[in-house]
DNA sequence: CCGCGGGCCTGAGAGC
DNA sequence: TGCTCTCAGGCCCGCG
């Protein structure tokens, strides 16, 4: 499910959990997520303090009292389930809510205040990894991200630099993660819409010949800002609440924008789907 | 260097 | 009911 503003949302439940508390252990109920844990990978964590839970495009980062970040990917299907425990009549034991599916449950973070947090993903295309504090900057998975969509370092100049030259269409570079971090398949098709641009449209017809932005580029920050924080708001609000996309996934209904005719297409790109009014988005 | 297609996994839903 | 097929919101790799 995840893409920024989702993501966003399990920082926030994870930092109330995590920040500030200690890690007392870690298990491992499976070796393997999308690669292979470390050896240490449990007894690293053991015993350190959570400082912080931040976010940079869609990956989590715990940082941690020894200088280690821990580096956490949803993937497509990762999700966290935080369990305060009930205290039972012995002092300092818990018991835990059983009913829900633990089959797919592949890290438990067991802390020391008795609250367990369970790292649950079918697919298993997300990853965790422990990075030293020097290796932060330059771990491949951070290294070379985009700007962050909501911060200041992200403008149409910016977009511009970007696009120039590139011969891809819109939604491919908006799915690239170095041009700009943290939107996936919905969010760009949603952005798109509201900027009414076609995803078909080649990426470098957005840059002035002279390398600056042309008007549109100002509309698609716009549009990319406007559905992050629209969808951050709904999730903290409703979550879960289906029909909250204008186009994605909304093949043969008729475009939302107001006065259009059009209706909404779904075609391939790259293998993924995209979705999009032909009418009003050129 | 770049863009595309395939692979990694499991589950849900549609259609027969 | 049960089978088969397609599709899924991410990312990485190898190929041409």
């Amino acid at each position: 499910m995840p893409e920024l503003p989702e993501v966003e949302e399990v920082r926030r439940r994870l930092s109330r959990a995590m920040a500030g508390v200690r890690i007392e252990r870690v298990e491992l109920r499976r070796q393997d997520l999308r690669g292979p844990f470390a050896a240490d990978f449990a007894s690293r964590l053991a015993g350190q303090t959570v400082r912080r839970v931040t976010r940079r495009a869609k990956y989590l980062l715990a940082a941690l009292s020894s200088g280690d970040t821990l580096v956490m990917h949803l993937g497509m299907s990762g999700s966290f389930r935080v369990e305060r425990g009930d205290e039972t009549d012995v002092p300092g034991v818990f018991h835990y809510d059983r009913s829900r599916s633990t089959r797919h449950d592949h890290v438990l973070f067991e802390l020391l205040n008795g609250t367990r947090v369970m790292f649950n993903d079918p697919r298993r295309f997300g990853s965790m990894v422990l990075v030293g504090p020097d290796e932060l900057s330059t771990h491949p998975a951070l290294a070379g991200l985009g700007p962050e969509p909501l911060s200041r370092g992200f403008d149409a100049d910016a977009l511009a630099r970007a696009l120039r030259g590139k011969t891809t269409t819109l939604k491919a570079v908006l799915l690239d993660q170095q041009v700009v971090a943290g939107l996936g398949n919905i969010y760009v098709c949603e952005a798109l819409h509201r900027a009414r641009l076609s995803p078909k449209r080649r990426a470098s017809s957005m840059v002035a010949p002279g390398g600056s932005a042309r008007p549109q580029l100002v509309a698609l920050v716009d549009g990319i800002r406007a559905v992050l924080r629209k969808a951050l708001k709904c999730n903290a609000r409703y979550r879960g609440d289906d029909d909250r996309f204008d186009v994605y996934d909304r093949e043969g209904r008729r475009c939302p924008r107001r006065g259009c005719p059009g209706a909404i297409r779904r075609i391939v790109q790259g293998g993924r789907s995209t979705y999009y009014c032909p009418v009003c988005q050129r």
